[in-house]
DNA sequence: ACCTGAACACCGTTCAAGT
DNA sequence: ACCTGAACACCGTTCAAGT
């Protein structure tokens, strides 16, 4: 038993789609001991589960190089955290409105708000756009996993595509595009926020 | 007993700060019913949660008057959403990422893409753009209700304000300025979003 | 030093029985 | 028609006891 050992079968457990979701008893089972043994290692469940998260965004970073241009760079930081949380959707609702106080977090942010530095914001503003950009990847990322498992894109789509005309025009207007929206906007709203990040740094630049 | 005392209840459950929170049998106990009569006019908990989160977002939108400007009425529509939402930061979680498919969501996605329209987007735009930002708007809903109970500022602030220069040089490098992340990043992102989309509708109209 | 296991105080949901 | 209450299959966590 070890550290290690729990964060790793505990991440099994979280993941297998098919099982029955995790619980600390269900853990203690998988790991062949008495579930109370865990606290030896971890404080409660929520300490355990930050130890997961923070894995989770180291994973995210392994082999991550930034790119010269900044807004690339930053791109790419921001879609390779928001794919690592949907892999973990279980955990992805958990993770992203906590933070670990880890390592692996300790760096991404020194990442990003180094990307912001590179891109020519003093302190001040460096700081206040990385919160923006990071706070929207970790929203966005909660929001599609929590909302996945539970929401029917086929059911949305039905329902809005009847909406009565009179009651609702604006819907009636967009008719033929209103199915989009059962789909993530992750990518949208992230380009949206370079693009305005990308406008203030040319105006100061 | 009836689906409306049901939801008012639950409400009151939901958001008492010092009590022991929501459970099914502790909304029996408050409704001086036994727990599963309520299973007599919701599904399951779920179904009920659904019933009180459409609740809230018909609340949030009470006399709401959309500004002439849609850039000024988008930001109050989602400035409302997301305050409502903080509001009963124990459901937020759980709403955020859900559609209600009830009629104050109608309503209120027909209000946020006819401003859309307003701007002088067509459709395919208003539906991408829309979407990108009612989103936003409910991503960052959820991360700061499950965040604020959770994640302590001042701890944030120490753990942060004291990293070792040379591993994370920057941080370091914006020492005086990292508390202001312990705070919520909405309002920041929302006026970055707004701005991108204003850009493009000047670059269009 | 580390782990076990009984115990405590909870959960949501089903279903037969009551009124 | 509507509600009750026992029962089932779970939870996280504490703490005394074991090795």
């Amino acid at each position: 038993l070890s550290e290690e050992l729990i964060v790793r079968t505990a991440m099994r457990l979280i993941d297998d789609p098919d099982g029955p979701g995790f619980s600390l008893r269900r853990l203690g089972l998988a790991l062949g001991a008495d579930p109370t043994a865990i606290y030896r290692y971890f404080e409660n469940t929520d300490d355990l589960l930050a130890a997961v998260t923070d894995q989770i965004i180291g994973d995210s970073q392994a082999g991550y190089e930034p790119h010269p241009d900044w807004r690339i760079a930053l791109r790419e930081f921001g879609i390779r955290v928001y794919r690592h949380a949907q892999r973990h959707p279980r955990l992805a609702v958990f993770g992203a409105a906590r933070v670990s106080l880890r390592a692996n977090e300790f760096r991404a942010v020194d990442t990003g708000i180094g990307l912001l530095r590179r891109a020519g914001f003093d302190p001040e503003n460096a700081v206040r756009n990385y919160h923006a950009f990071v706070d929207l990847v970790l929203g966005f990322a909660a929001l599609d996993a929590a909302g996945a498992p539970v929401n029917s894109p086929a059911r949305w789509t039905a329902v809005y595509s009847s909406l009565p005309d009179d009651e609702y025009p604006a819907v009636a207007g967009v008719r033929e595009h209103i199915h989009s929206m059962a789909g993530s906007a992750f990518e949208t709203a992230l380009d949206l926020l370079l693009s305005a990040i990308a406008a203030q740094a040319a105006r100061r630049g």
